[in-house]
DNA sequence: CTAATTATTTCGGCTTTATAAAATATTGGT
DNA sequence: ACCAATATTTTATAAAGCCGAAATAATTAG
């Protein structure tokens, strides 16, 4: 009865994701770049979705996800970032070979294999990428991005970014081992010249405040 | 290009499933009962696979998997059995709760995912039904039924039925916990009166030479 | 405020999978 | 060898997704 295809799942999921970056109503070509088809195909199903009460859809207006559509889409998101930290953590996959495959895993619909899987991986809170993963009961903790020179000791973060694009930067953190999706942890800040001592794989790496500052991290 | 739909892929396996039981060609209606479909639409379908050179097929006359088509179901019941090693062994999922689960997860395509799936849980050969592993080139041992007391000390095997099925016997083995799917290890054989003792749950069970002769076990 | 541009919806059509009903082929009994 | 029963294929139809083109609504530029 109220068991999705694939495809359904997909423009809940889409319709999720543009929703979180903008939360006035989404657009139909939005979703059409975002699924990957065209307006014409996103018309046909946002007015199949909107019949099954997952979206509020006014014509010319875009569409919102209701509750409903929203547990939903979050379910989806769930099992996404659970099947990633499956991959990485026991199947050695790397953070960039994952996607794809848990686009795939996501729409296997077992509610127990969801649970006993959590469990499994040890009720992780953040996936490989260092997103959120929501809870049994959908909650999400959504931690902003900050730069590594305001984390404070025993913080711990993912490297998502940089603020500076230059080679010379790039080569030293290349050089340093400070990857993208790292992991890090502070192990301690020296107020004296604003330096820090942070470890990576095991490693203590210093960081001075210049560094740091230009390192995109999120909190996890 | 060759990628297949879940459905198609359905089809293979169920004709290799049949051909595992009767080496003949296969019949439309045969196949109709096994994928719970209807003539009409196997005729569809095995026309397509005929087409994609998945199967061999003369009108009115049967079909058979050619070597791509076998490869291709073999492939599959591997990521199958696979699953099912995983969610009982990893997940604490019960033998009779892992097939409609695996069945979703067959279909993942991951080539990757199925060989360090196969790595993690220890490259096993046997599903937790009993049934071989097909091994990475898609070669399958297989494992006769035999009765417990044909077993040796040391063999390892699985209940598989039984061929007493008066209640005296079924209440027997429920009360020595004896179930379908049990696997138990030969202890010991006593020559004198062709009882065994063997190893079930980590308990040690004694087993009458009648008892033995009744217990339908395979191999593992 | 109107006209041009852009976004969205509708329409017709295509593919895949499935089905029922009708047509056709095979098989088994005599 | 024939007929009846059974199996299979063909035909027509339906639902789900997708898309291009045409129609229509909304927005923006002047």
């Amino acid at each position: 009865m109220n068991t999705l295809s694939i495809t359904e799942e997909n423009y809940l999921k889409a319709i999720f994701k543009l929703s979180e970056k903008n939360n006035k109503n989404i657009s139909t070509n939005n979703i059409a770049a975002e699924t990957k088809t065209k307006a014409a195909s996103v018309s046909d199903m946002i007015r199949k979705l909107s019949e099954k009460k997952l979206i509020n859809y006014e014509k010319y207006h875009g569409v919102q996800l209701t509750d409903k559509g929203k547990k939903i889409a979050i379910a989806l998101i769930r099992k996404h970032r659970l099947w990633e930290v499956f991959l990485v953590e026991k199947l050695q996959f790397n953070w960039d070979q994952v996607h794809e495959v848990a686009e795939e895993l996501e729409h296997v619909s077992s509610p127990l294999l969801v649970s006993r899987l959590d469990a499994f991986l040890g009720l992780p809170k953040f996936d490989p990428h260092g997103d959120p993963i929501p809870d049994e009961k959908g909650r999400i903790e959504y931690h902003e991005e900050t730069t590594l020179d305001q984390l404070k000791a025993k913080d711990k973060a993912i490297i998502v970014g940089v603020a500076d694009q230059s080679t010379a930067f790039l080569q030293y953190l290349d050089q340093q081992k400070l990857n993208i999706k790292s992991k890090i942890e502070i192990v301690d800040h020296h107020s004296y010249d604003k330096s820090k001592t942070i470890l990576l794989n095991g490693n203590k790496v210093f960081i001075s405040e210049k560094v740091g500052k230009n390192i995109v991290v999120k909190r996890v």
